[in-house]
RNA sequence: CGGGGUGUAGCUUAGCCUGGUAGAGCGCCUGGUUUGGGACCAGGAGGUCGCGAGUUCGAAUCUCGCCGCCCCGACCA
């Protein structure tokens, strides 16, 4: 039981000027958080106590998935870092220290870095102690703070430089006991989202720089979120934007007649889609190939599009390269002959096939037929242009973006699209980490065989901070029952009256009998200020103890949620409280 | 890192264009009146106007540089 006059609940009648979204100026004005600087804060009573609670529930959870908690150091020699797979990717998000701190060993390569997650401390972890078939499966988890040198930290906790974290890693004997693993983890996760009170969905998405073969997201829809979904509720299907497919392109298509022979034609100053979709030319965007050139390791490639389609840039992760990115000018027109604008892949135009990785183009190139493309020649276009006659292609994919209204890959629904915030993600990564850091164990054929890894995080801090995008209202934040930093606040309006405070003890002690954490307003304030500040607080379960209602013999009870006051004997307060605390329990 | 914006009291801000003693509201302190949805009256404390140069008789205001913060993009739990 704590008293508000004696606790530290700083909270704020107007939102700060740097705060834009709603759950991030009530972290602020709800007292929760302050903020240090760009991407630090400070966790205030109220918002320690929340995170507490959803550490709490986040350890049980993942306990009952199998996992086993640990601590490693935040602290990492930067050597873990450097003969791991990823610290080319990676090293520019890390904080790097200098553990001389007398710039002695000089600015070249750091001696230390923060850790922005543990794949490359559990491996060699686990290289070390698990050798044996008898030892798998193993599951071990922390949930600690992180640190990512975020290049724009946003939105209060939503992106911030550091930040709570739980993560776990399992380690299998082969993929089928992974997999196993991995859906373990899944049903972790929504029994977490599930007790805390946020609406997660599980989105097929992108690994991205983790590797590995496939993963879900959790995400909580929030028109503030960064993650655009494409779902359909019907089918159940629902992927991250650059994940997501769709059935545009029908099984067993065949190529569309042609029209006629390869012609080209001048297309003076013509360089976007747009202006030769127009008259004169009259080239209807879905009837043209676009070029796109891209480097990747080095090498220059292709990616042809329909001329109505947007690439999706991660999906060309799939290629294998382990760095790209869109070519300059000045790189392209000495491969294709021309400037972009007048590119195509029509066989034999482009000047230097050779120095090309290869031409990947996207399957829906095959709803063309007879298109428009660039003839690798400034100022000219060739028109009667078909697939499997005129281009050379190296390799058909997925490349490009889904847009909402293409039918379902699951059901051929027309998907739908909404934003969502991500708050965890689980990857299958296979044997990436292992192989490189040699985690091996013997089988009973006396067989070495590497490590089946996944690695799986949630979010904490950006969680309580999705609660409350999720759950406000514009008095304030609403805690779902497990969340919230006290389930029953008892606002004494006359605390000068010895028989209030009594009563707001005798009812603070069986809400908490019956498993409910208390606040008792008991500040020298105008009746006004308290019902704002426990608006905005957010606590479930407000009882009002005044002068007046005592005269009459009733206190009342109002539950954040709902408008309807119910006015209560004192006779029945302290079982009716009781028995409504034991039911949110029983609910949460 | 690119683009845009912004920096004045603990918080929200006016003043800046057109240079001339820095203002308000909230909060805080004292006294009084109030007391069921952010009270009222009277008095009071609190500011190197982000930092540094420059122009000028004189700079919050004009110029240049730096820094912080916010928003959009790439990245992520």
């Amino acid at each position: 039981m704590k008293f508000w006059s004696q606790y530290f609940i700083p909270t704020l009648k107007e939102s700060p000027a740097d705060a834009e979204i709603p759950s991030h100026k009530l972290l602020i004005r709800a007292g929760l958080v302050r903020k240090l600087g760009g991407g630090l804060y400070t966790y205030l009573p109220l918002g320690l106590r929340v995170m507490q609670k959803l550490t709490q529930i986040c350890r049980e959870e993942i306990e009952r998935g199998g996992g086993i908690e640990l601590q490693m150091p935040h602290l990492h020699p930067a050597e873990n870092w450097q003969q791991g797979p990823r610290w080319a990717a990676i090293r520019e998000v890390m904080f790097r220290v200098d553990g001389a701190g007398d710039g002695k060993r000089g600015p070249r390569e750091p001696e230390y870095v923060l850790g922005p997650t543990h794949e490359e401390v559990i491996t060699p972890l686990v290289r070390a102690e698990i050798t044996s078939y008898r030892d798998l499966p193993k599951n071990l988890f922390q949930i600690t703070t992180k640190f990512r040198n975020e290049i724009r930290p946003r939105f209060g906790l939503m992106r911030a430089r550091e930040f709570v974290m739980m993560d776990a890693y399992s380690f299998d004997a082969n993929d089928e006991a992974a997999i196993k693993s991995y859906h373990a983890m899944k049903t972790a996760y929504e029994n977490f989202f599930r007790r805390v009170g946020a609406h997660a969905i599980a989105v097929e998405a992108d690994t991205g720089v983790m590797g590995g073969s496939y993963s879900h997201e959790f995400m909580i829809p929030a028109e503030i979120g960064d993650n655009d979904i494409l779902y359909n509720e019907e089918s159940g299907y629902a992927a991250n934007r650059e994940k997501a497919t769709s059935a545009l392109v029908p099984a067993g298509l065949a190529d569309a007649a042609p029209a006629g022979a390869l012609e080209e034609f001048a297309t003076p100053g013509i360089v976007t889609i747009a202006a030769l979709a127009a008259p004169p030319y009259s080239a209807p965007a879905d009837k043209q190939f676009k070029t796109l050139v891209y480097v990747g390791d080095g090498k220059p490639f292709l990616v042809v599009l329909r001329g109505c389609d947007e690439l999706e840039e991660a999906k060309l992760g799939a290629l294998g390269f382990s760095v790209f990115r869109p070519a300059t000018p000045e790189e392209i027109e000495p491969v294709m002959g021309a400037k972009p604008g007048s590119l195509g892949t029509v066989k034999g135009t482009i000047k230097n096939p050779d120095a090309l990785a290869g031409i990947f183009a996207d399957h829906a190139i095959r709803l063309v037929g007879n298109g428009t493309t660039g003839a690798n020649k400034d100022g000219f276009h060739l028109r009667h242009v078909n697939v499997s006659r005129d281009l050379t292609v190296t390799r058909f994919g997925d490349f490009r973006r889904v847009q909402p209204g293409e039918p379902d890959p699951t059901s051929g629904q027309p998907l739908k699209l909404r934003r969502g915030i991500e708050v965890g993600h689980i990857f299958k990564l296979g044997t990436k980490y292992s192989d490189k850091y040699g985690a091996v164990y013997t089988d009973d054929q006396k067989q070495n065989h590497p490590v089946v890894m996944g690695c799986y995080g949630i979010g904490i801090s950006r969680t309580m901070q999705a609660i409350i995008e999720q759950g406000h209202d514009a008095d304030g934040v609403v805690w779902p029952w497990a969340s919230a930093p006290f389930h029953v606040l008892i606002c004494v309006l006359d605390p000068q009256l010895p028989e209030a405070m009594d009563l707001a003890r005798q009812l603070g002690a069986a809400a908490e009998k019956a498993g409910a954490d208390v606040l008792i307003d008991d500040r020298a304030e105008r009746p006004g200020v308290k019902f704002k500040d426990a608006d905005l607080i957010g606590i479930p379960l407000r009882l009002t103890i005044g002068g007046k209602g005592l005269k009459e013999g009733i206190i009342e009870l109002k539950w954040r949620t709902q408008k309807e006051v119910a006015k209560i004997s004192l006779a029945d307060a302290a079982a009716r409280v009781t028995a409504e605390v034991q039911a949110a329990q029983a609910k949460a």
